[in-house]
DNA sequence: ATTAGCACTCGATAAGGTTGAGTGCTAACA
DNA sequence: TGTTAGCACTCAACCTTATCGAGTGCTAAT
């Protein structure tokens, strides 16, 4: 168990490194305001907090830097959730200018984060399960191109181009575009493909010749892919860095974050409230020196997005944990309201 | 004047540095197979086309390198066009692939060139003077949210969400999109606001109760910035040129990169056929030692589009100067056939 | 006009020297 | 027994110096 002048210092190394970005020494400690032992003292304990596998060094005589273990020791114990207030009220504006717009929410919201924090934001839209299609629309630009378009209840817009068979007449179209606002409007999204094929498919036979062609081309537009929207803002900023002025890392950091299936698949984990992966805690090979901050968001009841926060190990804690507890929370409420006046 | 074995020389040299990035001695090119002249007389050839601007030393007893004037001089005239087929073919398939989808082959078309060349492809949509307004769609997600829809002829789609004021009737909705699509279909993209303002508004007044607020809303909704579209593949390519191995030079370079307004207007420059901008001839300090070039490419017979390369100004010329040919022509034409079919 | 020869230049790399911030340990002290 | 002053030691960072080699320019011979 850790001494009370254990923890302090601990936390004193701690925040020091993660202003400056410089290992610590014990001189340095001792002439802080509030610490009134001497570099000697400090020394000691610092070697009793390697010893336990808070600290490192980085060469044998330079100063401390905390490991892995002390940053979620940190994280853990040290930080005392402080409500920054000025933080919190540029994110409630954001939000409330945008109330009408989800994707204008996320967006403006991964933007404003980044510059805030100098960090990467990575935002995760709300999982499918819950969004329901609200209306489709085929819109024909000339006598063989046609745009299809999805909406869902989030305001959601999805379109696809597609070419109209020759066979095809246009009031097959409009006939096909009725059965489809019929039958799948409110119909969650991740189920489309199914009703599509195993309701739809069969109704259209009886009013629309010619079904083959258009049945393809109906479901290549519409019911394929929907990936899970990603945003990524403040991508440069991690240039800022001083732990990114090697260019491999830089290299390998581009090669990351333009995967972005993985960051989808990492950024999933996530649960209810805030989730702080540390380094190699995160099990993934691509970014062991960078820790990942993870809050969920809700839309409704079930649909939950996740919002995170990608920098490196040395990251101010402290201020981006509440400034993700903020925007996750004022997120969901907004979203709230908005769903309840939805249904 | 130069001499033929000067050019000879000169174009040897080029070529050398465009692959290896290395400064070139005499003594490498006095080695090549179809060089048959010691290295003292490539010495003193290589002199006297350093006195007439065309090499420069990068200090005073290294190799040559070509100056901005030597780049010049080997696109104007030691190139010939040749053919690549393979990446000919390659670019044929992605345009035929996506033939109904216009943003779908601009977006292939930038991530394939940057693939095939490793440098990073900006595509500029076609400028907007002659999209037309095929369709707008107002879709009510609940009783006082809506998403706008706007269709242009090219197959584009914008969406936007907003609320509905209180005193708007669902009914006022309905008749204000009739009489939109009644007014505005077929109106230029850019004249919309115009019409909008000087027609369309009054009209509204006789149907429409309480326009004031309807009226704000869609105005911001639709007619607002439409800015142009810009579509930028392979970023991160430009890590890989040894010329990037500087962290300022990548700092800047995506300092640059993201500066979407700069990059629209450098391209709008270009006119017909290909224009080739080598580093300082851009008068962009950005890219000061970056070539860029650009290819228009054709959408009706009055609008245009830019497609353009970024790259070192070592650059492959002959490759990249053959793919854009290849690339704008097949876009042309494919937009062509595809405008005449929407006729 | 061409080329061999040679002195010279300069970046790149490696090797040694100095500095300063930092440590660990010991012995004295409260 | 816990704290502290003192001191020898370590090591990165920086500077200087030496060496090497790829390259040049110039001169004189062919």
């Amino acid at each position: 168990m850790l001494t009370e002048r254990q923890l302090l210092i601990l936390q004193v190394i701690i925040d020091d490194f993660i202003e400056s970005a410089h290992p610590v020494g014990s001189r340095a400690i001792s002439k802080k305001e509030h610490i009134s032992f001497s570099a000697a003292t400090i020394r000691n304990e610092m070697a009793d907090l390697e010893d336990m596998g808070f600290l490192e060094k980085t060469h044998s005589s330079s100063g401390r830097v905390p490991s892995e273990k002390g940053y979620r020791y940190y994280v853990d114990h040290l930080i005392s959730p402080s409500i920054m207030h000025e933080d919190g009220d540029v994110i409630k504006h954001i939000i409330q200018d945008n109330f009408f717009e989800f994707e204008q929410i996320v967006q403006m919201s991964a933007e404003v984060l980044s510059r805030l924090t100098n960090y990467t934001t990575i935002i995760l839209g709300p999982e499918i399960f819950e969004t329901k299609l609200k209306q489709i629309q085929i819109i024909t630009l000339s006598s063989n191109t046609a745009v299809a378009i999805l909406v869902t209840n989030t305001g959601h817009v999805e379109h696809r181009s597609f070419s109209i068979p020759h066979e095809i007449e246009p009031s097959d179209i409009e006939k096909m575009v009725n059965i489809m606002n019929d039958q799948l409007s409110g119909v969650p999204i991740i189920q489309l493909a199914e009703k599509f094929n195993s309701q739809i498919a069969s109704m259209m036979k009886k009013y629309v010749s010619n079904l083959e062609n258009s049945y393809h081309y109906l479901n290549a537009a519409l019911i394929q892919d929907h990936p899970v929207k990603l945003y990524i803002g403040g991508k440069s900023n991690m240039l800022m860095q001083p732990e990114f002025n090697d260019v491999d890392k830089i290299r390998s950091f581009y090669a990351m974050i333009e995967n972005e299936d993985e960051i989808a698949s990492m950024l999933k984990q996530s649960k209810d409230g805030i989730k702080v992966s540390i380094g190699r805690e995160n099990n993934v090979e691509a970014i062991k020196e960078l820790s990942l901050i993870t809050a969920a968001y809700h839309l409704g009841e079930d649909q939950t997005g996740t919002i995170a926060l990608l920098g490196p190990t040395r990251m101010e804690y402290r201020r981006v944990i509440s400034l993700l507890n903020i925007l996750s929370h004022e997120m969901t409420e907004a979203l709230y309201m908005w769903y309840k006046n939805n249904e």
